[in-house]
DNA sequence: TTCCGACAGTGGGGTCGCAAT
DNA sequence: ATTGCGACCCCACTATCGGAA
């Protein structure tokens, strides 16, 4: 262990550099066992616990503060790196909780000035390590399930056993230090809490309904699926708190939530669901609409959109957990405590047929489509699992590429996101409607890297600008509004089906197509 | 030996709050 | 009042590793 030297007068402790030299590391091999044997290697080294929960959140990519207000343009200018490797992890775990707290008029230059002084005493490995890390942009194949898996190997403790504490803590971090520290019997004080944020459980995908039921097994439930914020509801007494999907604080933006919540006939509980605005007649808003009410702090006052909160889940309830139960059981206990009216509409069923007419509806009534879930398996918090599966409605448009941009990190060296146009039938231009880097295998990026490089008319340094010859085939979830785009429209979570060789750029779908979609107009 | 679950990476559009201009 | 940045909401898809079958 190396000494602090010309430090601040700090005591010693881990180094930034070895955190940077083993981050290093993993970026050198893509083995998940060699990942796992070298953050085992570093933690072996760590000195105490404050120690090691800094070091398993700097591996697993993330800072311990939540938010510091330092992104990438602060650090973009930063002053001469050190000569030699100073700094220790203690130290910049400080100065990161100091910069997080900086707030008020003065405060960017204070941040300047403090950003200053720790990127000057970093060397330039360290700085780069630095921001990238604040970035979230480490990209060294190694997040929470690989760390996971070090810490079980370094333990000797079931991996399932380390995720499951993990998912209930609601944080990676707390876990692998008590395993580290006290080894095993560590994982006995992490349990459900009421009050303190679990793991969502999350779905995978399917194309169809039948396609679902398939992964799930039947019967299955079938549920709306809404497009809205995920919540996850939690009441203690007088005490509620609401989550996001990530476990962000929201209660003081939520009232609906909090009142639906009080008005329950239990002490505690634990409560999942969605929220959303609707229209007057019950049809769901925008995603925009829904997400801006959420974001606003002062969300009171007669203009302020109304707020809807649905629930299809329940963990806990009045000293009992819920969660190890199977799905139909805890809908039983959901359905005893919440008013039909908060709860989303849901069949059981097992014909596929039946099944694809309660989708139907959900769609023909504005919402995404439906979640498709087992009765059988437990509330497996933090996991994709088969238990749950969504089924969406999507559109397909042929598009006109109108330029490319340059991939980073594993696409490097290829043309990756693509500018997508439609054809205004009034004057014959083509209108960008949004990028996609989706759906293209390495096939396709190298195929596509040649052939637009032999169409372009001119590039920038992101950017190689076509002829318009390629016409695309695109996927994706609806149009939205755009303040961007030049017809006032994008495409959600566009991605690319297929390349049509077969088509020209006569052909392409036309904006004002897009525009019935975006207006409800057309059903597909 | 092949299959498949879990993970990480590669980015997309939109909105709010805040500090500086 | 406007602008730029940071943070967070929604997210799809492919490649890969390593254990399961």
């Amino acid at each position: 262990m190396t000494e602090s030297v010309g430090g601040m007068g700090e005591t010693g402790g881990m180094l930034l550099s070895e955190v940077v030299e083993t981050s290093t590391g993993l970026a050198g091999t893509r083995s998940r066992l060699k990942k796992a044997e070298l953050i085992a290697g570093l933690l072996a080294t760590a000195t105490d616990p404050d120690e090691t929960e800094v070091v398993v959140t700097y591996l697993s990519g993330e800072l311990r503060q939540r938010r510091t207000g330092v992104g990438w343009r602060t650090l973009a200018d930063a002053p001469e790196p050190a000569e030699t490797p100073s700094l220790t992890v203690a130290e910049v775990d400080r100065a990161f909780a100091e910069l997080a707290v900086l707030a008020g008029p003065g405060s960017q230059a204070r941040k300047r000035e403090a950003v200053d002084a720790l990127f000057g005493r970093a060397t330039e490995a360290e700085q780069q390590f630095l921001r990238l890390l604040v970035g979230g942009e480490l990209r060294q194949g190694a997040l929470d399930g690989v760390m996971a898996d070090a810490v079980a190997r370094a333990t000797g403790i079931p991996l399932e056993k380390i995720r499951a504490a993990t998912m209930l803590r609601g944080a990676a971090a707390p876990v692998a230090v008590a395993v580290l520290t006290e080894g095993e019997a560590g994982l006995a004080q992490f349990g459900l809490e009421v009050g303190r944020g679990v793991q969502p459980m999350l779905a995978q995908s399917a194309t169809s309904v039948a396609e679902a039921l398939a992964k799930t097994g039947t019967p299955a439930a079938l549920e709306w699926k809404l497009d809205g914020i995920r919540i996850q509801a939690h009441r203690d007494g007088s005490k509620v708190v609401v989550y996001t999907r990530t476990l962000d604080d929201i209660t003081v933006r939520v009232p609906e939530v909090v009142s639906a919540v009080l008005a329950l006939d239990a002490e505690q509980v634990v409560l999942d669901g969605e929220l959303i605005a609707l229209k007057s007649d019950g049809r769901p808003e925008a995603f925009q609409v829904t997400g801006s009410r959420t974001a606003t702090r002062a969300a009171t006052g007669p203009d302020s959109v109304p707020l809807t909160p649905y629930f299809f889940d329940i963990l806990h309830q009045d000293g009992q957990d819920l969660l190890g139960l199977d799905g139909a059981t805890r809908h039983e206990w959901l359905s005893k405590l919440i008013p039909e009216e908060q709860r989303i509409p849901r069949l059981v069923t097992d014909d596929a047929e039946a099944g694809h007419a309660f989708f139907a509806d959900a769609v023909k009534r504005g919402h995404e489509g439906v979640m498709v879930k087992s009765l059988t398996v437990p509330y497996e918090a933090g996991r994709r699992g088969s238990g749950w599966v969504k089924v969406k409605q999507t559109h397909t448009l042929d598009l006109l590429v109108l330029a490319a941009e340059w991939g980073h990190g594993r696409r490097t060296g290829w043309l990756s996101n693509l500018h997508l146009g439609a054809r205004d039938s009034e004057t014959g231009e083509f209108v960008m409607l949004g990028k996609t880097f989706k759906g293209l295998t390495d096939e396709l990026l190298r195929w596509q890297t040649e052939r637009f490089q032999e169409l372009e008319v001119r590039r920038d340094s992101y950017t190689v600008y076509l002829r318009p010859e390629v016409v695309v085939e695109i996927a994706f979830d609806g149009v939205q509004t755009s303040p961007r785009y030049p017809a006032g429209m994008a495409l959600r979570f566009a991605r690319v089906l297929r390349y049509r060789e077969d088509k020209r750029p006569d052909d392409v779908d036309t904006v004002q197509t897009v525009r019935a979609i975006h207006e409800g107009a057309v059903d597909e």
